[in-house]
DNA sequence: CATTTCATGCATGGATTGTGCATGATCATG
DNA sequence: CATGATCATGCACAATCCATGCATGAAATG
C-alpha cells in the first residue's frame, strides 16, 4: 500500500473540496511549495488514490428533478442472471448507482430522472421486463439532507 | 431559469467527467476559443449550474473499506423530531449522504467507514441512543457495481 | 436602413505548471 | 564517529494556461 503522510492527507482533503485548487494554493493550505506539491500531487494520481475530478452539476438547474432509490431482486442467484443485470445497470445512464446488498433486497440502485413518468417508465419498461429481475421497489427522495461524497478524512491522523 | 445551449451542455458533460479539463482542451472538445470557454465556466460557475469540482478518492486506498445503506424509522413525525435529527446526520462525518424517503423507511443514510466494528459503533452508540430515532436497518454493501454521480446528460439536447 | 446588443476570436500581461538542480535531513554500514 | 546513499525539499525557469480588453460580425430592434 502506498505511503500517506500528513501532508498527504491535507491535500487530499483540500482537493476533495475544491478540486481545482492550485499547486500554490495547496501549498499555502498545507505548508510545502508549490513544486512539492506538483510533484505529490502527481504522485497521489498516478497511484490512483485520487481517481478523478469531477464537476458537480446542480441537477435542479438542468430540470432533474427527481431522485430515487429502486430495490431490486433478482429472479435467481445464477452467475449469469446476475451478470445480465450488471450488464442493464451499465447500459442505463439514469441509473447513477448500484450496489449489492445484504439484506431482504439483492441491489440498490440510485437513479436520478426529470420526473414521476421517467421513473414509471424505467421501472415498468427497462427494470420489471428484463428477465433477470423478479421484484422491485422503489423509494422517492422527498429531501435531500446531504450529499458529500466525501470520505470523513479528519477520522484518520 | 439560466439559458443553457449546445455548447454549455458539452462543456458541463466534458467537466462532469474530468474537472481539471483545460480551457484551451475543452474549447477542442466542443468547438469554440478557449477564452470563451472561460467565459462560459464562469458564468455556469456563477449561476451555480456547477456547483463546485471534487478530487474522487479511493476509499480503499485510504483503508475505509466498508459502505452501508441504514434504513431510519423516526420516534414521532414531529418537526422537533426531524429538526434533532437532521443535527445528527450533520454532525456524523462518517454519514455521507442522507435523504427523506417515501415508502416504510422515513430516510436512507449511506455511510463510508473502516470496518463492521465502525459500523456496529455508529449503530449502537450514535444512532440507536439518539432520542429522535425508532427504528433501524441496516444493509451491507458487498460489491460495487456503479458509482458516477454523475447527471445522465445525453438525454438532453 | 441605422442602431443596439451580444457572442465570438485574437492578443497579451500575469499566473500556473512541471522539471532540472543543489541542499540538507535521515539512515544504514563500516 | 565517519562515510555514503537515498530522498524530500525549495528555488529557478521555460512552457503553458488564464482572464480580460478590444475589434468584428451576426442577429435583433426600431
Amino acid at each position: 500500500m502506498i505511503e500517506i503522510d500528513a501532508f498527504d492527507l491535507k491535500m487530499l482533503a483540500a482537493l476533495q473540496d475544491d478540486g481545482r485548487l492550485t499547486n500554490q494554493q495547496l501549498a499555502d493550505l498545507v505548508g510545502l511549495s508549490a513544486s512539492q506539491c506538483s510533484r505529490r500531487r502527481m504522485r497521489l494520481e498516478e497511484e490512483k488514490v485520487i481517481s478523478g475530478y469531477h464537476a458537480d452539476l446542480a441537477g435542479e438547474a438542468l430540470d432533474f428533478g427527481l431522485i430515487a432509490f429502486i430495490h431490486i431482486t433478482l429472479a435467481t442467484h445464477s452467475p449469469d442472471n446476475a451478470k445480465r443485470f450488471r450488464e442493464l445497470v451499465n447500459r442505463v445512464d439514469d441509473i447513477q448507482d448500484a450496489y449489492a446488498l445484504t439484506g431482504d433486497a439483492d441491489y440498490l440502485l440510485k437513479v436520478i430522472l426529470r420526473d414521476l413518468k421517467s421513473l414509471s417508465d424505467i421501472i415498468n419498461n427497462v427494470l420489471m421486463p428484463h428477465q433477470s429481475v423478479a421484484h422491485v421497489r422503489s423509494s422517492i427522495v422527498l429531501d435531500r439532507l446531504k450529499e458529500s461524497a466525501k470520505l470523513p478524512l479528519k477520522t484518520l491522523g
